[in-house]
DNA sequence: AAACTCACG
DNA sequence: ACGTACGTGAGTTTC
């Protein structure tokens, strides 16, 4: 395979990222906006392109007659705004560290010297990939080399190609400089012939093919104003083409080959001085990705039938199975690398009787233990079916999780949509094999693949055994629940009722709000779009207003309670009592898992009446609960990826977060903060991983927004590299139109670029609290793989069961209880390494309760 | 199916 | 002038 070399045209990127960046500094007061913007870009495109070579050019000074075309160039130019000028001295320094080659020549723009250097490329048999933000360089575009070129702002960038250019303007790259000689180029101050613009310059050069030719035929074949314009412009048209045209030339002393990148690490340490986190955290992950490139043959088509069973059975023993994709739904079908692909029609009717799932299941089983690689969609369900996957998987439903979570649907149907490829309904299984092929590049080209490999593909397995283990309910404990919320339901539903004096429907927010705030006249506001918001907020402030008012929210407490809960579960109970619920690993746009049918991650426990439904979640005869939950993880992870000095001390110190919080921001000494210092300060640790705004923290703390604001003013005075942090956030949802976590998982941030400010506000605060929850569920993830591996190999019979979140519950055997505490605790504690500490708390009962 | 409400981290 | 804390799932009513 050609190697390949990035081209980066230094001067151009520093001013575009300068422009794209509010401005930055360093705490010593260095200006870094541009070295973020430029090395966020350069990292990005080496991790989406994996070059092994790369130069970066610079402009340089020359004051000689010679070097007219750069001094052409310079007179069109504003100055260098003095924040940026002192960046490219950093730059420099930062790319030497990083061993990136820096090329540069008096009397060469940086284009002259992309230009050379990728003609030595095409000499040299290397694809060159030309970084730039100036369209003077679409000239250099061929068949072995490609301008990545960074429209406005940084975040967006286009291939140009010798395709490209012809889509665009029908012209060969080469004619684009005749173009430009005609129309000229303001920015860069080249005049071309007065009166000519784009569209009369790229007729013309359509026409004749090239400047010349163009200026040889004006006399006789134009006429008018154009052809008074073209006679008279002649010597502007042929010196703006001189200036327009790239030097492919230059005496350079060195080739391509001088320019292999390694150890780009070493740079590390100026970017830390610099506290340009996110491109160290992107520089780390570069080097880190794992290269799992895929290689299978496509087959050009596949065509696909489905086969009577003994037939069917006959063709998979026959079938090659280095890689088979296989797909379960109205049939099971199996297509193999070598475009065979067969089909069973699975669950019929009477009239046409179809194959039984578990039946099918068991007829591809040896198929799939001799396959290298097995494609398929939702690892976790097939293991439902009974099937087993001794070696390698591919799970395009996680993969597509991870290249966007966003995505409402994850079907296959969906994901084949999203990657263009056809698809037959019925027998999908050859186009999951080309789906397969296209998101193993994008999972490389994103960085998922650690993701992918480590975290979610493990996990699907820890989550099936999870379901399948369940967890126990007391049925006993349930029923007395039930019959005693029962009896305040309807207590209090008749008290209400008799109050009111009609048959209220207490459930319907709707007759509910009309006979509070019009029949009975309470002070109520209008907060819904369909009428009278009735919201426990709403109700709560005007419980004095009407006893009704209270009893209507017990009323409420109850329902809930019974209905969601205790009712669910009872109705959900398998035949030996344990709950089985389902975890959805594609549900969340930030990496968490839920948990659905029922819901096992929102069982009360806020609340003394609620935290009873947690009595009735026991241990097994014999057994114990092991429950461990994780400390503050999320303000954790901000003291980590902020690197806040003062933050990182409180945890490291072991002390109360929102207390030393509380100390911080009022200014007292940590023994003599309040109960009420803290609570507000514990509001505003929340606000700020939510991503903070004085609206919100003064609605739920009940202060004006501008105490919120004055709160979060002093709040970010002493945590400054929080703040910095959450900008940063934002900044770069903007520039690369996505966010990540710690190890890579992404958020794309759509909403920054919305015509609505809300919305854009929204968008703020996901790319400010997306990081943090994401990378928390992380980390917990990691930590359930952990947990359910170590407890196989060490011959427990404990088996983790649950996670909400932050919290993992182990159901193990009495004797086993401490042991597996410690194992829980310990693999929480030490599944990564921050620059705080991780704790976990653990609590072994027999209830969920205790 | 959407809206409202409320349970959790 | 606008209107907002982040991430979920479920029961009920209403359209």
């Amino acid at each position: 395979m050609a190697s390949k070399m990035l081209l980066v045209d230094g001067n151009s990127l520093m001013h575009r990222a300068f422009h794209a960046l509010p401005v930055m500094t360093s705490d010593l007061g260095e200006y870094t906006n541009a070295l973020h913007g430029f090395m966020m870009m350069l990292l990005r495109v080496m991790a989406d392109e994996k070059p092994e070579l790369c130069a970066v050019a610079f402009d340089r000074h020359a004051p000689t007659f010679r070097h007219l075309r750069y001094d052409a160039y310079k007179a069109g130019r504003a100055p260098t705004p003095d924040e940026l000028r002192p960046q490219f001295d950093s730059i420099r320094a930062l790319l030497k560290e990083m061993h990136i080659r820096i090329v540069e020549m008096d009397g060469y723009e940086a284009d002259d010297i992309l230009g050379t250097l990728s003609l030595m490329c095409e000499e040299d048999g290397i694809d060159a990939l030309i970084i730039t933000g100036d369209r003077d360089a679409f000239q250099l575009a061929g068949p072995h080399t490609t301008v990545l070129y960074t429209r406005q702002g940084i975040k967006d960038t286009e291939r140009v190609t010798p395709a490209f250019i012809r889509e665009k303007w029908n012209l060969t790259p080469a004619q684009l400089i005749d173009m430009k000689g005609l129309m000229g180029d303001t920015s860069d101050n080249i005049p071309g012939v007065s009166g000519i613009g784009e569209k009369t310059a790229q007729k013309l050069i359509e026409r004749y093919g090239s400047l010349e030719e163009t200026l040889d035929h004006a006399e006789a074949d134009q006429k008018g104003k154009l052809r008074e314009r073209l006679m008279a412009g002649r010597e502007s048209a042929t010196f703006s083409k001189w200036l327009a045209t790239i030097d492919r030339h230059a005496p350079l002393d060195i080739r391509p080959a001088d320019c292999p990148l390694h150890n780009l690490k070493d740079g590390a340490a100026m970017l830390n001085r610099l506290q340009l986190r996110q491109v160290s955290a992107r520089l780390e992950s570069l080097s880190d990705a794992e290269d799992v490139s895929v290689s299978i043959r496509l087959p050009e088509s596949t065509s696909c039938e489905a086969l009577p069973r003994d037939e069917f059975e006959a063709r998979l023993a026959a079938m090659p199975a280095e890689t088979i994709a296989l797909s379960f739904g109205t049939h099971l079908c199996v297509a193999g690398a070598d475009g065979a692909c067969v089909a069973l029609r699975l669950g019929g009717d009477l009239i046409d009787p179809g194959v039984d799932e578990a039946e099918a299941a068991a007829l591809v089983q040896p198929l799939i233990d001799r396959a290298g690689l097995v494609v398929l969609h939702d690892l976790k369900r097939l293991l439902g079916l009974g099937l087993r996957f001794p070696g390698k998987v591919f799970d395009v439903m996680l993969a597509g999780y991870l290249i966007n979570p966003q995505r409402r649907s994850f079907s296959l149907t969906a994901l084949c949509a999203d990657q263009q490829l056809p698809l037959d309904e019925d027998l999908p299984a050859g186009a999951m094999l080309r789906l397969y092929a296209q998101q193993a590049e994008l999972l490389r080209r994103d960085g998922l693949e650690k993701l992918y490999n480590d975290i979610e593909l493990p996990l699907a397995r820890v989550l099936f055994d999870m379901e399948q283990a369940g967890i126990l309910t007391d049925e006993a404990a349930l029923n007395a629940l039930s019959e005693r919320f029962n009896r305040q339901v309807e207590d209090l539903l008749a008290a209400i009722r008799a109050q009111a004096g009609e048959e209220l429907n207490v459930n319907s927010p709707k007759q509910l709000g009309t006979f509070l705030f019009e029949k009975l006249g309470l002070p109520g506001g209008k907060k819904t779009k369909t009428g009278w918001s009735t919201s426990a907020d709403v109700l709560e402030a005007i419980q004095d207003e009407h006893p009704l008012v209270a009893e209507v929210l017990e009323y409420r407490k109850y329902a809930k309670l019974k209905s969601t809960y205790v009712d669910a579960l009872l109705r959900l109970r398998d035949r030996e009592g344990r709950i089985h619920t389902s975890f959805d690993q594609t549900a969340t746009v930030t990496g968490r898992i839920s948990s659905l049918e029922p819901n096992l991650q929102n069982i009360p426990v806020r609340t003394p009446l609620g935290r009873e439904i947690r009595r009735a979640f026991i241990a097994r005869p014999g057994f114990q609960l092991v429950d461990a939950d994780y400390s503050q993880i999320e303000l954790r992870v901000l003291a980590h990826m902020s690197g806040d000095e003062v933050m990182i001390d409180a945890f490291k110190k072991g002390q109360d977060i929102h207390a030393r919080t509380a100390a911080e921001v009022y200014g007292v000494p940590l023994e003599d903060v309040t109960a009420e210092m803290r609570s507000s300060s514990k509001a505003v640790n929340f606000g700020i991983v939510y991503g903070i705004s004085d609206f919100g923290l003064a609605h739920n703390i009940g202060v004006s927004r501008a105490e919120a604001a004055e709160f979060i003013k002093r709040y970010f005075a002493r945590y400054p590299q929080v703040k910095r942090y959450m900008d940063s956030c934002v900044t770069l949802g903007n520039t690369q139109g996505y966010v990540t976590t710690l190890f890579g998982r992404r958020r794309y941030l759509p909403e920054l670029s919305d015509r609505s400010y809300t919305i854009r506000q929204f968008g703020e605060r996901a790319a400010m609290n997306s990081p943090i929850q994401g990378t928390a569920a992380d980390i917990i993830k990691l930590a359930m793989i952990r947990v359910h591996d170590a407890l196989r190999q060490q011959g427990f019979s404990a088996r983790l069961i649950l996670q909400v979140h932050d919290e993992l519950i182990v159901e193990a055997p009495d004797e086993e209880a401490t042991r597996a505490a410690s194992l829980l605790k310990a693999c929480m504690e030490n599944i990564v390494s921050l620059k705080v500490p991780l704790t976990a708390e653990v609590n072994i009962g027999r209830s969920w309760y205790d």
